[in-house]
DNA sequence: CTTCGAGCGAGTGTATACATTCTCGCAAGC
DNA sequence: GCTTGCGAGAATGTATACACTCGCTCGAAG
C-alpha cells in the first residue's frame, strides 16, 4: 500500500519543502477537491515563509493540480473521471509515439538492455507473488519500465513531454493499482500487462512501429479499467493519492 | 511578416509584464541560446523589480523556454532542429487523438459548424490573395482553426495538452510560415493544407476516426518541412521569432 | 424592512532588505 | 612557476514590510 511519508527533509531548500508540503496536502486529501488555498494558511500549517510557498503555488498550477482564480490566489483543481481516462489516454497516445519512433529510428541498444533487465525483473516478482500480495514491487518496478520507455524514444521532446503528463498522478502507470488490487481477477491483469510490455519491446526490435504503438496504446487502457468502479468506492480512494483528487460523480453536485 | 512589437502595458500587472518582457527578449534573440539571465540584470533591463521578474523566469522554465542551471539560475534553451521537429510531430499527435477522439464520441454541432467558417473564411482568403501574399491572414485563421480543432476533442484534458504543447513558440501551427513562405511552390503548400483542413472535418463528420487521426498527424508533417533549409538561412532565421531560438546545426560548436 | 454606502479586514501583489552560496581572482607558499 | 587557499564580489534564495484590491459587514437612510 502506498502511503505519503513526509520523510526528511532537513537540508531540502525551502522552496522544495514548500513544493513537497503543498503537494502532499492535495494528495492526501487533507486540502479537497475546490478548496481554496491561502498563502497565510499554508504558511502557517509548513512553517515557512510566504516567498517558497508562493512559489510552489505557481509551480502547481502550471502543473495542473492547482487552478488560479479569476480574482488571485488559487483553489485545488477538481478532477473528474472523464478527466482520468482522458489523461491516460494521453499517456498512451505519447508512449506510443515514443515507441514508433523507438522502432523507425532504431533504439539505443543499452536502453534497450536495461529495459529487457527490468522486465525480467518483473518476470521474476510476478513468479515469486502473482496478484495483490506483490503489487508493491509491482509497481516500482513498471514505473521503471515506463521511464526507460520514454528514453527508448531518443527524443528528448517526447520525453519531457510524457514527464510533464505524469505529473498528473493518476496519469502514473502504477497510480491506481494499489487500487484495483482489490478488484477480481487482479493477478490476470498483471500478467497480462507484463505480456504488453514483452511485445511492445519485440515490436521496437522488430522495427514495427505501428505494432508497439498501438500495443503502447492499448497497455494504457488496463490502467484506466475500472476507473469508475474505483472512484466510486469512497473507502478506496481515501487511501490512493491519486483518487483524492476526483470527485465522485454523486459528491459532484454538493458543495 | 510577424513582428514583435512590445505593445501598450499599461495598466497590466507587473507579473504580466515581466513574462512578456522576458519572453520578448528570448523570441527577439537579443538573448541569444544558452545565454544565462541574471535576475538584475534583467530588472534592470525592463525597469520592474526582482520579484516579478523571478516569478517569470520560473514561469518560463516550467514552460520549457528556459533551463534550469544546477547552481541556481536561468540559461535561455538552446534548441536543436530534432527538437523543433519532434515537437511539431507531437503536436500532429495530439491533435490526431483530439479528432480521433471528436469522430468518436461526436462532436458539438455548433463547435463544428464554427470550424467550417473559418475554412470557408481561409478559402475565400486563398482566393483573393494566394501563396506568399496573403500568408499572414492565412496565419490567422489558421492558428484560429487549430485551436477549434483542440475544442472539438470536447476533452479538457486534451485541449490543455496541446495549449501547452504549443506554448513552444516554433510548435505553433503557423509558427514557421513567414520563413516558408519563401520556398519554391509555397502557394501549393498552402492549397494543400487546406484540402487536408477539410478532409479533417470531414472525417470527424463521418466518425471516420482513423483517418481524421492519420489527416492531423500528416498535416502536421507540412509544417516541419524544410525546417533544415529555413533554419540554415540565417537572414530569414533572424526575423522568425520561433527560430531565434534554434542554434543551426553549424554553429553548434561554437560558444 | 430593504437597500445602498462606507469602513474594515483579509488576502494577494509588489518591493526590498537580509542571508547564503558560489565564483573568480589574487596572493602566498611550496 | 604552479598550485592552493583565502577573500571579495556578485548572484540567487529567503523573509518580511508595505500597497492595493476585493468582499463582507454594519449602519443609516429611504
Amino acid at each position: 500500500m502506498t502511503l505519503l511519508q513526509t520523510q526528511d527533509q532537513s537540508g531540502l531548500p525551502q522552496s522544495a519543502r514548500a513544493l513537497r508540503g503543498v503537494r502532499d496536502l492535495l494528495l492526501s486529501g487533507e486540502i479537497g477537491p475546490g478548496e481554496r488555498l491561502a498563502e497565510l494558511a499554508l504558511v502557517e500549517r509548513l512553517g515557512l515563509s510566504r516567498t517558497p510557498v508562493r512559489a510552489a503555488l505557481a509551480h502547481l498550477a502550471q502543473e495542473g493540480l492547482l487552478e488560479a482564480l479569476p480574482t488571485g490566489g488559487y483553489s485545488a483543481r477538481r478532477f473528474s473521471q472523464a478527466d482520468v481516462v482522458d489523461t491516460i489516454e494521453l499517456r498512451g497516445t505519447i508512449e506510443g509515439l515514443a515507441l514508433r519512433l523507438a522502432a523507425e529510428r532504431g533504439a539505443d541498444p543499452a536502453l534497450m538492455r536495461e529495459a529487457e533487465a527490468t522486465l525480467d525483473e518483473i518476470d521474476a516478482a510476478l513468479d515469486r507473488a502473482p496478484g495483490a500480495a506483490g503489487v508493491d514491487t509491482y509497481a516500482r518496478l513498471n514505473s521503471r519500465f515506463h521511464v526507460q520507455l520514454a528514453a527508448l524514444s531518443g527524443s528528448e521532446a517526447v520525453r519531457r513531454e510524457l514527464e510533464r503528463v505524469m505529473a498528473l498522478p493518476f496519469a502514473q502507470p502504477s497510480a491506481l493499482l494499489d487500487a484495483q488490487a482489490k478488484l477480481p481477477r487482479f493477478d490476470l491483469t498483471l500478467i497480462n500487462g507484463q505480456m504488453q510490455h514483452h511485445a511492445m519491446l519485440e515490436a521496437v526490435r522488430m522495427r514495427e512501429g505501428a505494432r508497439a504503438e498501438a500495443l503502447a496504446r492499448e497497455h494504457a487502457r488496463l490502467a484506466s479499467r475500472n476507473v469508475s468502479t474505483v472512484v466510486a468506492d469512497a473507502g478506496l480512494a481515501r487511501h490512493v493519492p491519486a483518487l483524492t483528487l476526483v470527485r465522485a460523480d454523486a459528491a459532484e453536485t454538493v458543495e
